[in-house]
DNA sequence: GGCCTCGATTGATCCGGATCAAATTCCGGC
DNA sequence: GCCGGAATTTGATCCGGATCAATCGAGGCC
C-alpha cells in the first residue's frame, strides 16, 4: 500500500483511486502530477500544518496517519478529524487563506504537497480538477456537518460505533483489512474527536467487548460483528 | 435592506458586499448577474431544497431567513444552519451532486438561484468567481468544524451565548440592528441547532435575563450586555 | 374582543457521562 | 528480561441537562 521512494507520479500511485486524481483524465492526472511535491518522512508527533499559518498548499497523506487538531480558549485540545492515506488536509484554509488548526502526524508520515499557486493556475485550465476540488470541499463540509449532528444527537456508544464503522469503511477503500487493524490514535484523541472523555471511550469499548462485538488488545482491534455496531447507528 | 422587484443586477443589490460577488470585480459581477435567476417569494415553511434531490443550483437568501435541516434515522429533526440574507445554501451538494438536507423558509423568503451548469462555465473564465466559491466552501467548512467542537466542548449557556453573539454579528454585517432583533426560528429550532432541548434553551435564556444580560419577549430579544455573553465563550 | 391552539416557561425527577481516584497493562530503553 | 513512565482500564461519586409534567402567554382566526 505504501509508495516506494522511486515512484514519482500520481498516475502510478496506489492512492490514485482515492486521492485528488480520482476522477481526472489520464492527461489531467499527468499535468497535476507535475505540480505535486513529495515531502520527506515526518516522525510521529511532527506538525505538518500550524494553526494560524498562511495557507500555501494542500497536503495529502501518502502513508501513515495524522490528526487535525487545535486547542480551545481554555487550553483543552480538540480533534477535528483523522487523516488516512489519500486524504487531503487543510481545506478549511480556503476560508480566509489561513489554517485554523494543526495537522499532526500520529505515526511516521509521508505526504504530498500541492502549492496553492500552482493549484489555482491548474484549475484555470483543467475542468476536471476544478470539479474535483469542489467535490473534496463539499465532501469535507458534508462530513463535518454530519459529525456535528451526530455529536449532539447520538449517545457515547453510538458515536464510538460510528467511528469504528467509518474507520473500517475507509480502510476497506484503501484495500487494507477492514476488520482487523491498529488504531494509530490514543483513546484520548478518539475521545476528543467524539466529544467524550477517554474513560467513556474505554468503557464503551469494554461494553462492545463484553457483547462479543469486538476484540481489543491495546491499540489493536478486531471487529467481530460490524453489523451489530452499525445497528447502533440505525437507531 | 430588501430588494425591490425592479432591481435586476447583483451590482446594485444591497447584499453585494456580503453575497457571492463580495470580492468580484465590477466586470465579473456583471457577468455573474447575467446567470442569476430571481425566485418568487416563498411562504414560511416552504421547502426550497429537498434532501436527496439532485443539486442543480446554488441558492442565495435575498430576504427573510431559512433553516438547513433534516431528520435522523430515528425521526428526530436536526438543524445544521440558519441562513440569513446574502448567505449561500446547498454547498454540501458539491460532495456527490445531491443535497443531503432540506432548506426550509422560516418566514416569507425571497431568493436568488444560480444554475450549476452556468456557474461551472463561468468559473472557467472568471478567476475571481473561482476564488470566491472556494472561499465560500472553506468558510462553511470552517464554520461547521468550529460548531462541531463547540457542541462537544461548551456547555448549554455557552452555546446559546455563542449563538446569540454570532447572530448579532451577522445582523450587523447586514446593517441591521445587532442588539435588538426578532428570532425567526422557534426555541425548538435553536435547540436542535445547538444540540440541546428546547427546555434548556428556555432556561438558559431565563438565566441570561435574570443576570440582566438580555431582555426577552417571545421571539423579540434585546442584548443588553453582549460582552457578558461573549465572555462566556472565552470560558 | 374572545377563543383556541401552539409555543414558551417553569418545576420535579432521573440518568448518562464527567470527574475523581486507583489499579493494571503496555511499551520503549537498558 | 527488567524497569519506569505513560496509556488504558476499572471503580465510585456527582452533576448538567434530558425527560416528564403542568402552567402560562402570544398570536391567529372568527
Amino acid at each position: 500500500m505504501e509508495l516506494t521512494s522511486t515512484e514519482l507520479s500520481c498516475g502510478s500511485c496506489a492512492l490514485s483511486r482515492i486521492c485528488l486524481p480520482a476522477n481526472l483524465s489520464a492527461r489531467e492526472t499527468r499535468i497535476l502530477a507535475g505540480a505535486v511535491e513529495r515531502g520527506r518522512e515526518l516522525q510521529s508527533g511532527a506538525r505538518l500544518i500550524r494553526a494560524g499559518a498562511r495557507m500555501d498548499a494542500l497536503y495529502v497523506v501518502r502513508s501513515g496517519s495524522a490528526k487535525s487538531c487545535g486547542v480551545m480558549n481554555d487550553g483543552e485540545e480538540y480533534v477535528r478529524a483523522f487523516n488516512l492515506p489519500g486524504e487531503v488536509a487543510g481545506l478549511e484554509g480556503f476560508a480566509d487563506g489561513h489554517h485554523t488548526c494543526d495537522l499532526v502526524a500520529l505515526e511516521p508520515l509521508r505526504y504530498c504537497r500541492i502549492p496553492l499557486g500552482r493549484l489555482e493556475r491548474l484549475m484555470e485550465t483543467l475542468p476536471g480538477l476544478r470539479r474535483e476540488v469542489l467535490r473534496l470541499l463539499g465532501q469535507s463540509l458534508e462530513e463535518a456537518q454530519r459529525m456535528r449532528t451526530e455529536v449532539s444527537m447520538v449517545d457515547a456508544r453510538g458515536r464510538l460505533a460510528s467511528f469504528l464503522v467509518d474507520l473500517s469503511r475507509r480502510l476497506e477503500r484503501r484495500n487494507l483489512p477492514p476488520t482487523h487493524f491498529r488504531l494509530s490514535m490514543s483513546r484520548r484523541d478518539i475521545a476528543r474527536h467524539l466529544g467524550l472523555t477517554l474513560e467513556t471511550v474505554s468503557r464503551s469499548l469494554g461494553a462492545f467487548r463484553s457483547a462479543g462485538w469486538v476484540e481489543v488488545r491495546a491499540r489493536y482491534i478486531k471487529l467481530l460483528q460490524p453489523k451489530a455496531l452499525a445497528a447502533l447507528l440505525a437507531h
